[in-house]
DNA sequence: TTGTATGCGTTATCAC
DNA sequence: GTGATAACGCATACAA
């Protein structure tokens, strides 16, 4: 059988015999190294010429460092995806590919995504940490691999953190309820097994101490999930009281969407008949009615801080096992309070 | 050096080994192939002590088949990643992985996408097909691999397309607001070099003139673009005609999100003021004041011909150079158009 | 810096 | 089906 060029792909060998020079030398070059003026050029050429393309996996095979980095998220909701496509900008920009695995909101089932990354000899695991992670931590640890967690805290693991300041963002929402007047305040907390989940509640506990008001009465407190189901049933128990909330925080934007679906089916309206406060914050809230106060992350902040954590973290230097960051959210006011 | 067997990962040889059996029967197990009565247990039961994983950087060295599909995204919006989602979703399910590559709305950088999936062998490619294909049809003939569009159609490359009857949802929309009673009616487009923008707008007015109307003036036709900024603008355009119309046909979820905007500004209301509807529906939408009644895409139907179609074309049947496979839209009704 | 040789861990190909 | 062996394409250690 003839050799056909057409029919196999060019590999570094080609390459390095069309530009006279060794392997290695091409290696070299595909690796960002320096090599003597000239042969860059030669290099490129015949890489030009053969329409040369580096096979990852070759690469990969005899690397000693993956680039592959993994990527858990709970669903590809707002704010996971916007965290997963700035992650992804920011590691390609240093050669990282991220390998999104998404569990579509079914019961977390962590060893299948650590069987599917660990094939792929990821470099790093990047999650939000949700619950039912510390059943998992021997697995986890089993990967000898670094670990980033945004959003939740997780104990007992020795984890790079990103986390933001749920409980100061708590107070400043709730605050800003206060101040407009509201003192039957209620609060659709999410899945209370989560970091995020007590934080917020603690910080909306917080600031009506400091209100002097007393703790919120266990009937103020609904949803219990992060879900938009659970901001549905919490939000009908809460109107249905004999004397109703005149203003709900709630925890995250899917609570409130079922929040707003129990309202619209009651016919009440935002701010008039109840006041609202969310976290997290989405394109659509400044035109939801008179638009909706909430709670913003930052986004980017988030990410930057991910990709400097790994990043570090692959360099291999001397670091400690475990380091937070933690970023400050804002409050964008717009107009579901209503002063009272 | 003692060879210290936790310092490696562990291999076929060493299962191979372990189970007393040959590497290949090692390989065909974990490629679900069927062996000989009771080896599968001998195979299972090493795999487990040594605790091995398949390193897929080697499988795909050797493979002939790439287990790589890529997918390339526009941005990172509601639309694309929930077929993303469902994609990755469906294309696991058959032991593929999907890797996603977002141009993050910047100009289309084709060259670059093209080249980080050539790197993965990629066995296929899935896209929207936005504009400024057609300039690259070179490079992704040169790429030799099945190509899938979405959404939008693109002339003059072999590949498979799964299309929505856009033509017939937008006659389907129109021809609702035409039976509301209204005849001046306005239109968002959007890029009208896809072919998306040119079917809806199509059917746009092909729903006027069935109702004996002439098409729209001009200074009826805004947007032009696929962005929140192309809503607004064009949105403002059209409210500060001497006659601005009663109804406006939004062509994408965006536009709409700018239109809202410039209605808030202005203080304006859905449907009191202008009544609305849109393509592209989104969880939000039934709680947008008395909900937004939009074009609701098959997301989960695309995803499935998505994923057929590159199945039946990676198992290299004798199939067509071209299919195209088209899914019917809904129109939920809310409450944006109002009777007049 | 360059050239050479070796090995990464798996799949494909045979003969059995 | 099974077993032995030859690739796959690249990075790296080593000697030059």
């Amino acid at each position: 059988m003839t050799k056909l060029a057409s029919q196999k792909n060019p590999t570094i060998l080609d390459v390095a015999e069309k530009a006279k020079v060794a392997v290695g030398t091409v290696s070299r070059y595909l690796n960002g190294q320096s090599l003597r003026s000239g042969n860059s050029e030669k290099v490129a050429i015949a890489i030009a010429d053969l329409g040369f393309r580096r096979s990852n996996a070759a690469a990969e095979l005899r690397r000693t460092k993956s680039k592959f980095v993994g990527f858990i998220l709970p669903m590809f909701d707002e704010f996971h995806t916007d965290v997963l496509a700035h992650v992804i900008q920011d590691l390609r920009e240093h050669g990282y590919i991220v390998l999104p695995y998404s569990h579509g909101n079914q019961k977390l089932h962590l060893p299948d995504a650590l069987s599917y990354f660990s094939e792929h000899r990821v470099a790093a695991l990047i999650t939000s940490g949700d619950t039912g992670y510390e059943k998992h931590a021997a697995a986890l640890r089993a990967l000898k691999i670094p670990l980033i967690l945004y959003s939740n805290e997780l104990q007992g693991l020795d984890v790079d953190r990103v986390l933001v300041n749920d409980r100061a963002a708590a107070i400043g929402a709730t605050r800003h309820l206060i101040e407009m007047g509201h003192r039957r305040i209620a609060v659709l907390t999410g899945n209370m097994a989560d970091s995020t989940a007590q934080s917020r509640f603690a910080g909306f506990c917080e600031a009506l101490a400091q209100d002097g008001q007393p703790p919120p009465a266990p009937n103020r407190i609904a949803g219990g999930g992060w879900l938009q189901h659970h901001g549905y049933l919490g939000t009908k128990a809460l109107l249905d009281l004999p004397e109703p909330p005149t203003a709900i925080f709630s925890s995250n934007y899917m609570l409130t969407l079922g929040a707003f679906q129990v309202l619209r089916e009651m016919g009440l309206s935002v701010p008039e008949n109840v006041s609202f406060v969310t976290f997290g914050d989405i394109a659509h809230y400044p035109f939801y009615g008179g638009g909706v106060t909430a709670v913003q992350f930052p986004i980017q902040s988030i990410a930057n801080s991910i990709t400097e954590h790994f990043i570090s973290r692959h360099q291999g230097k001397d670091l400690p096992l475990s380091r937070t960051i933690s970023h400050d959210c804002s409050l964008i006011i717009r107009g579901s309070v209503r002063r009272i």
